[in-house]
DNA sequence: CTCACTGCAAACTATTTGCATCGTA
DNA sequence: TACGATGCAAATAGTTTGCAGTGAG
């Protein structure tokens, strides 16, 4: 709930308007908790509240939240763009078989000293994938 | 070289028949050492030699190479896909301000140590990808 | 000689854009 | 009230598919 706050008083201070399509968006988003929704997902959650919404509402609110940093963009391999809240820092498991996504916790503090030489290259943050097969996928 | 050879090899292995625009195919990506080149980008250099080939015998052709692990499909961010041999590990740095991407040797023995609790996820391979600001971006 | 592979074009999916209308600040 | 935000539809970009003809094994 706090979060839910905190990103629309974000939002705000970054000069867009808040519009309740924006605070609907922001809502479904902050809901999504271990999901990794498509703008598609959140576009069919928006019509249940807001049978009038536009998809491209949802991407332009979605592309909005990016670039102030309070959502993240996920290329997982799949053709699709998923979007999470951006927390603290989780490496994605994604299962080649059933595709299915998971989040794992990890102390990320040591990974910078995995690669010395960034040649002078800045980072701001950073994604890891672990593709593998899921334990369901591994029994059958 | 060797690599060319054994890429070949291996493609046959798989039940798959060499025809003239796949060899070119893999010559291409065997020979773009740093580059991470995309479907289209292939397509241009295969115009080149074989001027009739099609776009989609590239795509085909990349699907089958990133079945057999022999290449990686990368999904950087921007919406394009990019493909790459697959070979000695490294993390990819992207720059977020002019798209510059970099690879960087890394030492992953310990990256998994990183993840304790995966529940009993088998990961097959993983993908860094560390966005930031290039030195050159960073000057400006 | 067969069946996988090719080129072409059309289909499809995901995302972006242009524009008239609407509503927040 | 002004200007940014919206919905709609059309446009674009990237990728896949269907099919008739071709060539590798």
């Amino acid at each position: 709930m706090e979060r839910l706050q905190e990103l629309i008083q974000e939002f705000k201070q970054h000069g867009y308007k808040m519009t309740p399509q924006r605070r609907a968006i922001i809502e479904i988003i902050t809901g999504c908790v271990s999901v990794h929704p498509t703008a598609e997902q959140i576009h069919e959650r928006m019509l249940e509240r807001m049978p009038d919404t536009s998809l491209a509402t949802v991407y332009n609110t979605l592309r909005e939240l990016v670039a102030i940093g309070q959502v993240y963009e996920l290329n997982l391999g799949h053709g699709v763009r998923q979007y999470e809240l951006s927390r603290d820092e989780h490496a994605h498991l994604v299962c080649l078989n059933c595709g299915k996504i998971a989040d794992v916790k990890g102390d990320f503090r040591q990974l910078a000293s995995l690669f010395p030489d960034c040649n002078g290259f800045h980072p701001v943050r950073h994604q890891v994938t672990i593709f593998g097969l899921c334990a369901s996928c591994r029994e059958t």
